[in-house]
DNA sequence: ACGTAATACATGATATGTCATACATTGATA
DNA sequence: TATCAATGTATGACATATCATGTATTACGT
């Protein structure tokens, strides 16, 4: 098996991993990983609509409407049809949302101090740019260029033209 | 958002876009990423059993039953009922499963290639020794060892005993 | 004012990953 | 020979990713 396709297979293979632990990490949150990114995103950028949401999570998707209705039912969330435009939706976090989105932090800070113990002493940073060439015009490539100052090879990311939050 | 988010979300949006170009180059032969590597791992070391075939899935799962009874279905793989146990079933693929095995590798090479192209001249084995570090007593980093000879960091994995298939 | 195109979101359908539980078969023991 | 533990696989239930389609609302042109 060839280097590329150990690459392949390793790249799924950590995510999956990854993604099992922090599933496990949220499990007494009732949480799982997507709408753990959900709330973050919410934290960070609310009031939002439904398809600022979909463009700044790392998936594509028009609206992610069944992910937040599962906040929304679990009382994390809060949406509003939009006065202005009837077409919008609002979201924010409840109080509640709030303080799942604050333990979230707390999780995401664990999984981060392995990875940085992890990577100590690895020269990582020029890989990360492969990682950014190959998906720096994709959909979840564009999505977390809109969410970060990171630096991204041969232009900057467009800002998206502000809220129609009411 | 600091380096370890960055490359969690970066592993993410890498994993996710690459599998959807995978999905979507696998379409003309109706199979997804999944069905695929069944065709691959059985092709490399058919015949063997459920519990053996997820064994060496990237993914963690007792027995891939649904995965497997989809490929049936299609005709692509055939299963038999061990006569020697009968709680094993053995799997093989067809002709048809063979031929799409084929072209999956096909398919599998131009990915390669493009990742080969990223990698150039990047200096990419320190990361991969990383990424074994990370998963290696993980349930799909077992199953990655199994499947290569692959140099893994500390120790050698261990071989799986025979195939049961009759 | 009205009709149509465009936009935002919702829903249907399918695949699959994950955890838990159930069923069938075999091996071990008394 | 009968019973129980162990093993392999199947299925239930849920979440979500993905693609396609439908619904509601707004913007635009006449």
């Amino acid at each position: 098996m060839q280097l590329a396709e150990q690459i392949r297979y390793l790249m799924l293979a950590v995510q999956r991993e990854g993604n099992r632990y922090f599933n496990d990490a949220l499990r007494p949150l009732d949480l799982t990983a997507a709408q753990a990114e959900v709330l973050r995103v919410l934290q960070e950028y609310q009031p939002i609509s439904l398809g600022e949401l979909g463009n700044l999570l790392v998936c594509e998707h028009g609206s992610p409407s069944r992910l937040v209705n599962g906040l929304v039912t679990m009382g994390l969330v809060e949406r509003v049809t939009s006065k202005r435009d009837g077409r919008y939706v609002t979201l924010t976090l409840t109080e509640l949302g709030k303080e799942r989105a604050e333990v979230v932090v707390q999780i995401e800070a664990k999984m981060d101090e392995q990875i940085m113990e992890l990577i100590e002493h690895a020269s990582i940073e020029p890989l990360l740019e492969v990682f950014w060439r190959y998906i720096e015009d994709r959909p979840s490539g564009l999505a977390l260029a809109r969410r970060t100052k990171w630096h991204v090879p041969h232009r900057d990311a467009a800002h998206k033209e502000a809220s129609h939050a009411d």
